[in-house]
RNA sequence: GGCGCAGUAGCCAAGUGGUAAGGCAUAGGUCUGCAACACCUCGAUUCACCGGUUCAAAUCCGGUCUGCGCCUCCA
């Protein structure tokens, strides 16, 4: 398995630090609103990388934590009149909703900050305990960049490029700083903030040593794989590695993935260009899993465009496989053998054994740094070989093989294809009754009637060969 | 200003040295009372442009144009 590393700027052959073990961490939101389409992308991403992994028989341990200490969330607290973990606690519980909609699963661990204060305590102790962090006069303490001898590794840039732009957006408080390019481990409280006692000054953590804290927390001091969206690489990520490794001194994370943006009209989104979406609206419009599928069209790692055009045409393409395995269901159930025919024929043997040709091209393409553009197009191919070899003359086993191969390798990619079948009740079924029965005396005018009838009612009638098949709008 | 990414059919999108996957849309056909589904057929002599390296380039190198991202809270 071969994994893009942001550290390296190439594909790695994937080695865990553990056999048969993966320990991953995902950057989760800050909750202080309902999430939006991009954040879904690493969500969808990442659940599909560890979805893949854990069919490879790997054990992941998948941590993602919740951000619930943040200006924004405060900011809403106080115009709401609220204490702010009311805030972050209503949005954490509707990112589950959007993410259970998504067929996103939760994680192994789902760390909330405020509730790892005591270890970022430690941690920012052992800094500057270490000489890589100081507490400045009035009690903020920041880490001493220039201390840490791979700052930069990650986003590629050099401490001087770095000191030179950042000369220009000098803001209060950095005349405190050694140096511009310290950054904040602890900040104090002001006035109506929720804070935590420390030792320097009442306050809250940074940002980013929240990160480094409940990673080591819930995975230890190096893991294997750390990911988020590309904007993180810097300065979050760099400064992750930058605590990390000075207080742990050990490496950090072997791989950084990261996915890139999913934009709006080939725009950035932003609140202020008007072009911004919840998870919630897409819902709304679409099916959710007409999303996730739209999202894993194209390789993560590649800019994304989001599009009322484009979510049409994903829905046309998911459409397929969905109906392709409701039409192997329905040989399944009426298969003229039943249960007896489960034997499958030295022919039937045979297509099988092609087919499972499309499931090798899937894992070849999800080896190669996840290349789901390319795994789900096996997944087509799969589709249309099952359209073209599987009829009522085939046997049920044949049926079942072919069907539980596209399903296994939705599944892998979180993608439902396999929709439940319904009971109709009675009265439809009898409408559905009668118009076989105008049909079969040729009054047409009457069967369109009941089936512009049962459109109505959300119902659609398709007459295959084997017989009148329907489903829902 | 510094660092970096991308430009492949009408649209989306794989493909990183060996002669252009897949999907959507469109058109024609088979099937069908019609519709829908499905299947078959059709689409890039060519991968933004210009040079170069090579037996061989969408893929490597240099340049040009265009779009985008990061450098500041951000998925």
């Amino acid at each position: 398995m071969k994994i893009y590393n942001t550290l390296s700027k190439r594909k790695e052959e994937f080695i865990p630090l553990e056999e048969g073990k993966v320990k991953m961490y995902v950057c989760g939101p800050t909750v202080y609103n309902l999430i939006h389409i991009g954040n879904a992308r690493p969500m969808i991403v990442f659940d599909t990388v560890r979805r893949y992994m854990e069919h490879k028989g790997y054990e992941v341990n998948f941590v993602s934590n919740f951000t619930d200490v943040d200006d924004k969330i405060i900011k809403k607290a106080v115009e709401e009149g609220v204490d702010s973990s009311v805030i972050s606690e209503r949005y954490i519980e509707e990112c589950k909703k959007d993410m259970e909609a998504m067929n996103v699963r939760p994680a192994t661990t789902h760390p909330k900050a405020t509730q790892e204060i005591d270890g970022m305590l430690e941690m920012i102790e052992t800094l500057i305990r270490k000489g890589h962090a100081y507490a400045a006069q009035d009690g903020t303490v920041y880490f001493r960049t220039r201390s840490f001898q791979g700052y930069g590794k990650l986003s590629h840039k050099n401490l001087d490029d770095l000191q030179g732009g950042n000369r220009s957006l000098l803001v209060t408080g950095e005349d405190q700083k050694e140096d511009p390019l310290d950054f904040v481990l602890w900040k104090p409280k002001k006035e109506g903030e929720p804070y935590w006692e420390a030792p320097w000054c009442d306050g809250r953590p940074g940002w980013h040593i929240e990160c480094s804290v409940m990673s080591k927390k819930y995975l230890g001091d190096e893991i294997d794989i750390h990911a988020g969206g590309e904007d993180l690489v810097f300065p979050h990520h760099e400064n992750e590695i930058a605590q990390s490794e000075a207080a742990n001194e050990r490496p950090f994370s072997r791989y950084w993935m990261h996915n890139a943006f999913l934009n709006i009209d080939n725009r950035k989104m932003s609140k202020s260009v008007g072009n911004f979406f919840t998870v919630r609206d897409i819902g709304k419009r679409y099916d959710l899993q007409v999303f996730r599928f739209f999202m894993l069209s194209a390789h993560y790692r590649s800019p994304l465009n989001f599009s009322a055009e484009l979510m049409e045409a994903a829905a046309n393409g998911y459409d397929r496989i969905v109906t392709s395995v409701s039409n192997l269901n329905y040989l399944i159930r009426n298969v003229s053998g039943g249960e007896d025919g489960a034997e499958i024929s030295g022919r039937e043997e045979e297509l099988l054994k092609e087919a499972e040709g499309f499931a090798r091209k899937f894992d070849e393409a999800m080896e190669d740094d996840f290349n789901t553009a390319d795994a789900i197009a096996a997944i087509f191919e799969l589709v249309k070989f099952a359209n073209t070899n599987a009829s009522s003359a085939s046997g049920i086993g044949f049926l079942k093989a072919l069907k539980d191969e596209i399903v296994t390798l939705s599944d892998i990619c979180g993608l439902i294809v396999d929709k439940k079948e319904e009971i109709l009740d009675s009265e439809i079924e009898a409408l559905i009754d009668e118009r076989q029965a105008a049909r079969k005396e040729k009054n047409f005018k009457q069967a369109d009637e009941i089936r512009n009838q049962l459109l109505e009612r959300g119902i659609v009638l398709e007459d295959t060969r084997e017989g009148v098949k329907w489903k829902r709008a």
